[in-house]
DNA sequence: GATGTTGCTGCAATACGTTGCAATAACGAC
DNA sequence: GTCGTTATTGCAACGTATTGCAGCAACATC
């Protein structure tokens, strides 16, 4: 994380040390309300504006994605596996990940048709899911 | 309106008078936000939480369908003649509509393999234009 | 180890939205 | 027109996120 930070004329501070360390603990989504609440467990001194502005550096630097829940609420995921979307019931309030795959038919479709380039961890798709029909 | 909210054990008062006047009147997208500055310009007594909770009503009711911008604040938009989704550049900030046929093949792809009956309206796809590549 | 540069932090203010609650008023019934 | 029921409002507090700015401190250089 050091080199990465310096290699862009960047620092490397105990805030952002302390970030990092709660994101290495961190698997699956989370909002960035928790994870200002779990730097502050850490160090009560943190500050919100810090953390998201921390975030957006990590995102820059590709290690963290985001996405907004179906209230627009920030989320984070940490070095996924693979990109993906997001799916979320309205009802049931389930939530599951749309593989790259499974999305290949929009992505492929505004690509050729408009030559957009999709975001795909940035996407969030609100419905209703089979048990809740 | 006063017959759809009676038919459902609503009322019609005049603060909802006030912000369907002031949908009647909105063409194109609109923030939550900038719809509770226009009530507040035909009555400065207007309050935020009325005009939120009073969009929940007029979506159940089918009057406005809202999604969300890029950074996840809220967008509305009034009796749409077509339902679509909504595509944004994040270099340029340009915006356009997805119609149905355009995002046919992801809300087919995910009807049939998971059952999911996805919110067209709601969808927002965020990445970069032809022009900003 | 001291020094200068400049990226970062913390603060305070602001914007957008939601929620609990007590008071109000729209509505139907008489 | 009066009255009772209960949906709705306005307020205040809260949650989430962003921004400008002045002071601070990480880093490179010597
Ligand atoms: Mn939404
Ligand atoms: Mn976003
Ligand atoms: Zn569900
Ligand atoms: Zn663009």
């Amino acid at each position: 994380m050091r080199e990465r930070l310096h290699a862009r004329g960047l620092r490397w501070t105990p805030q952002r040390r302390a970030l990092v360390t709660v994101l290495s603990r961190t698997h699956g989504h989370v909002t960035g309300a928790v994870l200002v609440e779990r730097c502050r467990e850490q160090d009560p001194s943190t500050t919100p504006s810090t953390v998201y502005r921390t975030l957006e550096v990590l995102e820059e630097l590709g290690i963290v994605r985001h996405g907004h829940g179906p209230d627009g609420r920030q989320q984070y995921h940490v070095l996924p596996d693979a990109e993906h979307g997001h799916l979320h019931c309205r009802a049931c309030g389930g939530a599951w990940e749309i593989s790259a795959d499974e999305a290949a038919s929009i992505v492929a479709a505004l690509e050729s048709g408009r030559g957009f380039a999709v975001d795909l961890s940035h996407v969030t798709i609100v419905g209703r899911c089979r048990d809740c029909r």
